[in-house]
DNA sequence: CTCCAGGGATGAT
DNA sequence: ATCATCCATGGA
């Protein structure tokens, strides 16, 4: 199969994969397979900031999905100047916050309650597998995230087998939700940030944290801060190294003062760099 | 306010 | 090889 090319400079296909947005992505040999929306996908890069080269979708659907253009420079010029996000900021360099399906990514991030990133991909798995489409791209089996209206005809015991445990409930229910139209997640997007926050919180399964993720990754709201454990302790350790304790509102407060209108660039940057040194520490 | 639910990878012993 | 820890939401 030819491949086809488009240019990507500033942009690290394989860090952006493996930075927690997503889930799903596989690595076969030199690249990736796996899916944007319903289209099987193929895809690969040489370097960073070399040439995407892949098949499988239109360019234009890539060069959407992948946000390529998003100006990281001006971005990053945005951020905040102090040591931490410097370095933050030199460790990514090439990461993008993806545009993702908004259905995909709020049932993603249901799952994603009191789950690391490896269960993470298992529940996605599951779920594709069982109820999702199978496609072929390249040679490789690959399988579509199913509909809001097919995991909605799923019993709560199905949804358990993918290993969801309690969050099978929240899922079930939010799909349903989703389904009926009675959340219209396609019409949110036209809301300001308050109230689609507000939203995104009333379905069952979403608090603040999946909120901001679902608004950074699918809505592109790139001043949403998600913050999760990781966050808070760079904010905590990094940040605020003498305070004795930091709320949850107290850091919320800082982040959206202090981070800019990119925070939630900046807060991938800083959650990216965070997992991926602590773990190297050994 | 506290406690707890599901569970597999990861790290510590 | 076993044991403890990681994790965000919602309900009791």
């Amino acid at each position: 199969m030819k491949l086809k090319v488009i240019p990507a400079p500033e942009f690290d296909l394989a860090m952006t994969l493996d930075s927690g947005q997503v889930f799903h992505w596989r690595r076969v040999g030199g690249g990736f397979v796996g899916t944007i929306g319903n289209e099987p996908i193929y895809i690969e890069q040489g370097e960073a900031g070399e040439p995407l080269r892949f098949a499988g979708g239109a360019t234009e659907l890539i060069r959407d999905y992948f946000a390529l253009d998003h100006s990281l420079s001006s971005i990053c010029a945005s951020f905040p100047k102090d040591a931490v996000m410097e370095e933050a900021r030199d460790f990514c360099r090439g990461l993008r916050i993806i545009r993702q399906p908004k259905w995909i990514c709020l049932a993603s991030f249901i799952t994603s309650s009191m789950k690391q990133v490896a269960h993470i991909r298992q529940m996605s798995e599951a779920l594709r597998r069982r109820f999702g489409n199978r496609r072929e791209i390249c040679g490789h089996e690959t399988h579509t995230f199913p509909g809001a209206a097919r995991v909605a005809l799923a019993s709560e015991a199905e949804l358990r087998d993918c290993a969801l445990g309690y969050r099978a409930k929240n899922l079930l229910a939010t799909a349903r939700r989703v389904s009926s139209s009675q959340a219209d997640l396609e019409k949110w997007a036209d809301l300001p940030d308050a109230e689609l926050r507000a939203l995104l919180c009333g379905l069952p399964g979403v608090g603040a944290k999946v909120a901001n993720c679902v608004m950074l990754f699918a809505y592109e709201r790139l001043q949403a801060f998600p913050i999760d454990v990781w966050i808070a302790r760079v904010l905590k350790q990094r940040y605020f190294p003498r305070k004795r304790k930091m709320t949850e509102r107290a850091m919320r407060e800082f982040a959206q003062g202090y981070f800019g209108e990119h925070g939630g660039y900046a807060q991938q940057y800083l959650f990216h760099h965070a997992r991926k040194t602590s773990r190297m520490k050994k």
